[in-house]
DNA sequence: GCGACAG
DNA sequence: ATCTTGTCGC
């Protein structure tokens, strides 16, 4: 028989154990709050896998509230981990980092492609991100990862809550586009729910995914052809 | 024991 | 994430 969804290979317990630690001295440092001021740059990132053992990390940074891209940088690297649900930073974070360090201007605000909060122990990628960097930054995710919501009306802009078996808001599910599947913003680090939806929305020009997040997406591709 | 499972 | 042609809906 077939499988009907994506099966995940059963990682090693200790690697499992360690990182998940790792994790929780991380979110000590989390902090959920408004940002200083007005986003002036705002930076998008997304990795992607030339080949499997292969990581290419890229970053942009666009000038906000108009969108422009400002800058485009990316880093290759080897891959040191499996895609392990829920440990996703530890595979893609080291490279995206390096990949930052390459940015000649500074990003107000980072738009990272995962969740924020939106995770079994609120630390997803952005967060991770957020505190490594100490740095704002919040999450924008095809895919939920933990917690319900109700089906958000099909038009551009309906949103309706992401929330844990306790109630607790984890983020906001968001139609970023009448009638295409919705999106998953949560903050991250030095950011609030508030601010990731508003900037998120702010961020829309027509596609299901904000302008950070898209560009960053396609300037991987690029990258990955250049490489050959 | 049975599902769920970012990229 | 990645592999991939045709095809359904606005």
């Amino acid at each position: 028989m077939a499988y009907y969804r994506p099966y995940h290979p059963p990682a090693d317990p200790l690697i499992v154990r360690d990182l998940t630690r790792q994790q929780d001295e991380l979110r000590a440092h989390l902090r959920l709050e408004p940002l200083m001021a007005e986003p002036t740059l705002i930076a998008g990132c997304d990795s992607s896998f030339p080949t499997p053992e292969t990581v290419l990390s890229v970053f942009v940074v666009l000038r906000f509230p108009s969108l422009e891209l400002v800058e485009k940088v990316y880093h290759t690297g080897p891959v040191t981990l499996p895609y392990i649900p829920g440990l996703l930073a530890f595979r893609e974070a080291p490279n995206l980092l390096l990949a930052y360090d390459k940015l000649q201007h500074q990003p107000d605000v980072i738009m990272v492609d995962g969740h924020g909060i939106a995770h079994p122990r609120r630390m997803g990628i952005a967060a991770h991100l957020g505190v490594l960097l100490d740095r704002p930054t919040f999450g924008v995710a095809k895919n939920k990862l933990t917690g319900t919501f109700q089906e958000p009306a099909p038009e551009k802009g309906s949103i309706s809550p992401l929330t844990d078996k306790s109630g607790e808001l984890l983020g906001q599910v968001i139609r970023s586009k009448d009638k295409v599947l919705p999106l998953f913003v949560s903050p991250g680090h030095r950011c609030d729910q508030a601010t990731a939806t508003r900037l998120t929305l702010a961020c829309l020009r027509g596609y299901k995914l904000p302008e950070p997040t898209r560009l960053a997406d396609h300037w991987a591709e690029e990258f990955k052809k250049e490489l050959r």
